[in-house]
DNA sequence: AGCAAAACGAGAGCGGTGCTCTCGATTCTG
DNA sequence: CAGAATCGAGAGCACCGCTCTCGTTTTGCT
């Protein structure tokens, strides 16, 4: 074997390795000791393939944000076919549920608190896109198809409309300022409610996350105008 | 000074201690024996007080709830005689807001990942529900004055009526289940975005964070049907 | 008032961590 | 084929959470 084959071999056992642990014990918890005596090396032979730890959690970060884009764009194809925006949308929500629920830690090492003294350089932002660039890709098609919004939405002002300035060069259509709120509106209920479902704030409070998990998924279409 | 006077004091001295460098190092970095450091006492003698680390991050979990807990109740006692819903809470919204942005590790401790092994004492849950509860007095005033939703809000059915079974007993009046649902994802909203914004995952993509956020509560408070 | 019991601070120590450095052995490359 | 680069292993550093022991001090009961 090679020495370009053995350290691809070796890099992928390692992360591999961090993977399982990291979905064992969490972020917090992971050693790169404990992973390096599963893999069956010393600890200072992972620095040759990982420069540090964070590095490892980078790399696992990727993955994370990686298997979870597929997930979501795997469920979107799914249903896209049908044509029918609201059934996407909830297929693309749902699906972050259930990865979510699937993986907590890797769930919790992409969107709770950032881990160390965190760096998330640009390998990551290309990976951690894909989640809103799927929704994106739905709310263009809501807006070619000339959907009005399913619920009154405020006027934007210029300065609102500067400070989405940032969305605009992902988007592939001319869209109204206050659909564009509202998507983002829909991606922090999103997110906001998993994290809290996902993280204990609603223990006691919901019964049935995944029923109203749902209902949830059917009045964000519906504010967005994707149904009927 | 009796031994009970010094124990408090101790106490509360490690404690503020823990306060400081968790705004500084944040809960993952937080070392029990720096902290036993600077209070001048050897890292054995904290367990006098604390039995582990964990429980001094509970103090400090708990601490923290208290602290945002009182800024969002004196948010809305500030301009509760106003009569105002939608101002109550836009208040509301932006004590959130900005106690998190002055207090990112501590929003972090209690609204990002669950720190450790983890675990949420009853003692907690009372300090945690202070926020939560002064929205639904927000709501419960907008029932008892039979303001209409500003979006149009599905109907509930019983499954999903059952599914926030949890959240009916925190209320004083009764309430219809779309009003429910309409807070509930007010509620994860917020925090939604707070944890994207806080957490990096609007960086690049949202230009004006303060705009936004703003824009997005008088948005949220419009479709809850508290504005004008 | 005296004395046993409880509380306390200090210190040593255990096993664990991330990370660095050195040293041979192996592999690649000119 | 020889020099250079790469690699695994080991020792070691400083730190961590936590436990235990040992004097000292304070408390509370008789």
């Amino acid at each position: 074997m090679s020495r370009a084959e053995n350290r691809l071999e070796t890099t992928q056992a390692i992360q591999e390795t961090a993977r399982r642990h990291l979905a064992e014990v969490g972020p917090a918890a992971l050693s790169l000791r404990a992973i390096a005596r599963d893999v069956g090396m010393v600890s200072s032979a992972v620095y040759r393939y990982f420069p540090s730890r964070d590095h490892l959690l980078t790399a696992l970060i990727v993955e994370a944000y990686d298997e979870l884009g597929a997930a979501v764009e795997a469920a979107d194809t799914g249903v896209r076919r049908r044509g029918d925006l609201a059934k996407r949308f909830a297929a693309v929500c749902h699906a972050v549920h259930d990865w979510a629920r699937a993986h907590p830690h890797e769930y919790a090492l992409i969107y709770g608190s950032p881990v160390p003294g965190y760096a998330a350089p640009d390998t990551t932002i290309a990976s951690a896109a894909r989640v809103p660039g799927t929704l994106l890709r739905i709310a263009e098609e809501s807006e070619r198809a000339e959907r009005a919004l399913g619920a009154p939405t405020r006027a934007v002002g210029a300065r609102e409309r500067t400070a989405l300035g940032g969305i605009r060069p992902a988007l592939d259509v001319e869209m109204g300022d206050d659909r564009l709120v509202r998507w983002m509106m829909a991606w922090t209920s999103l997110f906001g409610h998993i994290s809290l479902e996902l993280f204990g704030h609603m223990y006691r409070g919901v019964l049935d996350y995944d029923t109203h998990f749902a209902h949830v998924v059917t009045q964000l279409a519906d504010d967005l105008g994707l149904s009927g």
